[in-house]
RNA sequence: GUCCCUAUCGUCUAGAGGCCUAGGACACAAGAUUCUCAUUCUUGGAACACGGGUUCGACUCCCGUUAGGGAUACCA
């Protein structure tokens, strides 16, 4: 018996009946297959969807392909329920896989399985096929040796790693090999590499060009002591039976680019062409690094989600980020889909960008400054269920005067207000509305006890407010309450003769804000007014009697 | 240590040897608008990391330095 019969005692699928059973795709010239393969070891990365997105985008753009496949291969970091997250985040923000897994688990598509787990005994047909060909061969050594190796390379100043002379297991006998396996000593199989380090390749990268690198001469693990395939040789197996044509990765995998070429070769497949795009960095003090999972919220996207960005903000964001020609676009077609716009991969960054929370604050305030007040209310009112209850409640209970409260310089207005940046600010932009939580602050009083003749000004009022008056009707009054109380009818008139008036129209319209809003600064008080009616307008203008007492 | 990638305003970037006195967006500052704020409009400040080449000419090409990032796992 051969060891390498003795490796895989139980049947294994034939390489022929694999290569049969996954047919070469039937698409039309110039399409493109793209897919994402994360792993599921935790939260979706804002990162992972940035490139989910651009996959998905390359692929659909050319009628191709899109699909997803979990990478699971390494049992020790999953995390529970962490496929699900993966899926779930990924239709969140309407990036649909043709193929692969849904938020059920549910497996979908004719080129699966889609789980890498699922797929064990494919890797090992051709894992054995590897070994028939005398191109990988088991290795026992241990953790220990392996350190021991690393320390003896670091002394001598050599290259550390497993390759050439120091691969202790590389050249056993069948004899050696089968004496091991029968004393039952773990062992991993290694890729045996024909390269020399001392040659230069060259391969083609979708987005930096030409690279050089020498050649790689690493015996590199490529089956686990658990029968499971590491990332490189699952990469290669998945990617050449699934179809896809244009791998779009992190450019963490940009140095490992020669071990997977020289592997595709080793198993006679024609390698993919590849894009590796730069990940999206912060700032740390004064250096830059790669948004982190365990240290930085914003990792997570989840975190979008749970402050209330829209999702086309995040995602037009994360497009601007990968095509800086896109806000052109979208300035010049304001109302198309995103989808309608040309991603090229060309014109990625080949450095990693910074994450800039002030343009996705600007993007979103823009989106949400083109939806009506219908449109955001529903948005706002579907996010306040899933992330606040109490602002679900105000809204729910009240959901006629929360609409008519978003109105408020949108409906009719030439350009709405860009004041919200996302759903959770809206509570803030609405509280005052509602008398349970409408305060005025001491500083405030003080600040209306300061304009002369507060008092009797607001009487005035009480006695010619009217509820119907237009914006222009409320304004005059403004006026007539300046003029008749001393104050300069605008800014400008006052500072020519500052020492003829009390104060400006502005300083009339102040007392009113204040004793509206418990506010300074407020949306256009005359609407304010026709949205609050007239019961409660009057109510907390007549609170001028508690301020200030005769 | 070794290998690889990257380097333009504060940020994202345009830039394919002469269209560059380096353009745009965000941010910032100033001004304008019958009220504050938010809009909108106008204006402003703000960058080719450094040093060598190549060339009639370099932000652009080459080499080096520096800085940042990545890889160097039975993790992906």
């Amino acid at each position: 018996m051969s060891f390498i019969d003795r490796i895989f005692p139980n049947p294994l699928p034939s390489i022929d009946d694999i290569l049969n059973k996954y047919k070469k795709r039937n698409l039309p010239e110039g399409s493109k297959v793209t897919r994402i393969a994360p792993s599921p070891t935790g939260f979706m990365h804002i990162g992972g969807i940035y490139t989910a997105l651009i996959c998905e985008r390359v692929a659909h753009q050319s009628n191709g392909v899109f699909f997803l496949r979990i990478e699971d291969t390494d049992t020790k970091r999953e995390v529970e329920g962490a496929t699900k997250l993966i899926c779930s985040s990924l239709s969140n923000y309407n990036i649909l896989p043709d193929e692969g897994i849904d938020s059920n688990g549910q497996e979908f598509g004719d080129y699966g399985p889609y789980k890498q787990s699922e797929r064990k005994s494919i890797y090992q047909a051709f894992i054995k096929y590897m070994l028939e060909q005398g191109k990988a061969y088991p290795c026992f050594a241990t953790t220990e040796e392996l350190d021991e190796l690393r320390k003896k390379q670091e002394l001598s100043g050599a290259r550390p790693g497993y390759y050439s002379h120091w691969a202790k297991y590389r050249n056993l006998s069948e004899t050696q090999i089968l004496e091991k396996l029968d004393a039952g000593i773990p062992f991993v199989i290694r890729f045996k590499s024909e390269g020399n380090y001392n040659n230069k390749i060259v391969i083609q990268d979708g987005l930096k060009g030409k690279i050089n690198f020498p050649e790689n001469d690493l015996d590199v693990v490529i089956m686990k002591s658990d029968g499971l395939p590491t990332y490189h040789f699952a990469h290669v197996i998945d990617d050449t039976l699934m179809g896809t044509t244009h791998v779009i990765r992190g450019d963490e995998w940009l140095s490992s680019l020669p071990l997977h070429i020289q592997l595709f070769k080793a198993l006679g497949f024609t390698p993919p062409k590849y894009t590796h795009i730069s990940p999206i960095q912060k700032m740390d003090g004064d250096s830059r690094r790669k948004l982190s999972k365990r240290h930085d919220p914003e990792a997570d996207v989840r975190y979008y989600d749970s402050v209330g960005y829209p999702k086309d903000a995040v995602i037009e964001y994360l497009l601007n980020l990968a095509n800086s020609n896109f806000e052109y676009w979208r300035r010049n077609n304001p109302s198309k889909s995103y989808k309608d716009f040309n991603l090229e991969l060309k014109k990625l960054s080949p450095s990693g960008a910074l994450f800039d929370f002030v343009k996705l604050n600007n993007i979103s305030k823009e989106i949400i400054a083109k939806m009506s007040a219908e449109e955001l209310f529903i948005n706002s009112f579907e996010w306040a269920k899933q992330n606040d209850s109490e602002l679900y409640l105000l809204m729910q209970q009240n959901s006629d005067y929360v609409k008519s409260i978003l109105s408020i310089e949108r409906t009719g207005a030439k350009n709405a207000r860009k004041d919200i940046a996302k759903y959770s600010d809206i509570k803030e932009e609405i509280k005052y509305f509602f008398d349970d939580r409408f305060s005025i602050s001491d500083d405030k009083i003080s600040e209306i006890k300061d304009i002369p003749s507060s008092k009797e000004i607001v009487k005035d009022y009480i006695e010619i407010f009217n509820e119907t008056d237009t914006n222009q009707e409320w304004f005059n009054k403004m006026l007539t309450l300046s003029s008749k109380y001393g104050f300069a009818k605008n800014a400008k008139e006052y500072k020519l003769n500052p020492s003829n008036y009390k104060g400006d129209v502005s300083s009339v319209v102040k007392i009113f804000r204040i004793l509206l809003t418990g506010k300074t600064q407020s949306p256009d008080l005359s609407e304010i007014q026709k949205t609050m009616g007239s019961t409660r307008v009057l109510n907390r203008l007549k609170q001028i009697d508690n301020i200030i007492k005769d």
